[in-house]
DNA sequence: CACAATTAAGTTGTGTGCAATTGAATGGCG
DNA sequence: CGCCATTCAATTGCACACAACTTAATTGTG
């Protein structure tokens, strides 16, 4: 430890802050590198990416979704999706084809190539579950612990994205600032 | 809801499984997201992005390091580090020079300018935190569980990398299957 | 000392993630 | 009907992440 000198400084509450925000910003980034890494061994299998599995994942519940649903569920535009599904389409698990009744919408669909991989696919949250070590209770309530958190960042980043304040005084506003567009 | 329907399909414990993973591998994937939205807002002050962020957080403990070193705490290999360095040093943060006592190790420092970016930067928890809603004990007990998260993942795919196995047919193993090795 | 193995950075190539822009299609409104 | 704002997908540009490779320096061994 014994961090770095700052002449003239004391150990103020704003250097814990500082190191706890190291913390927990790096826990959730490292965390999420993590599963990255044990996905990519596992999915390599499949020929899948990690984000390749997450949108065949939601195929798989829906089996026909325009590009713009698939993003709201995954919380991607088009910016991600496009490209990564033209490479789904390539490997052969999924067709894209523009909407008869909406030109602008395109309608993203599981080919039989598609469908099968769910079988393979099936084995994959096993292999997960085993290599964190954790139980599904356990899982379950990360998970609702995480969910919580992305709601609030995202409320906080829409209303700062909204106004883009001076900096931080802005008033808590007690009830519901969430999403007034969208 | 309502699912795909798979013809001939009952819905097996696999079915159950396989939603569970897409849960928590999607929230962690989406707050891990989430929060980079956040910091991307409040970081556009000080011209930094988030992972130049932690680079900092590092550096700012630290004072000077060899990129080997900053990647261990950062988890980050040089592939990733070496133009992000590029960067923080043509913004004038950090200054790279070859270890005299070992010519293949490069020593970051922060310059005058990076030490006293520093000062801004001790605001910036304190806008997360509240951004978050969750109290600082709340985010220490989310962060070990994090780390507890990471440290399992980590071991499950180093032990996999190992060897490599063929595909699915591994026998179970009976008991604990986790951490024969590390 | 010579030489193979190891180690540290850097480079290249692929795949996200996201802001900003573009272009086509749609819907609303006078 | 004509026009304009909105919506959706795609594209562009930039910055990670990471695997695989390259290059240079160091270490270990005979």
């Amino acid at each position: 430890m014994a961090g770095a000198s700052y002449p003239g400084h004391m150990n103020t509450p704003d250097d814990d802050w500082l190191r706890l925000d190291q913390q927990i910003c790096f826990s959730l980034h490292a965390a999420s590198r993590a599963f990255n890494g044990v996905y990519r061994g596992i999915l390599k299998d499949l020929g899948l990416t990690y984000p390749q599995y997450l949108v065949m994942l939601v195929l798989w519940e829906h089996d026909e979704l325009p590009v713009k649903k698939l993003g709201e569920h995954l919380r991607l535009d088009s910016g991600t999706l496009s490209p990564l599904l033209k490479r789904l389409e390539a490997a052969g698990l999924v067709r894209r084809e523009r909407s008869a009744r909406d030109e602008r919408s395109v309608e993203v669909r599981l080919t039989e190539e598609g469908v099968a991989l769910r079988a393979r696919a099936l084995q994959v949250p096993r292999r997960i579950a085993s290599s964190t070590g954790f139980g599904a209770e356990e899982i379950r309530m990360l998970r609702a612990r995480l969910d919580e958190l992305t709601t609030a960042l995202d409320a906080a980043a829409a209303l700062a994205e909204g106004q883009d304040g001076p900096s931080a005084a802005e008033q808590p506003s007690g009830a519901s600032p969430g999403l007034r567009r969208m």
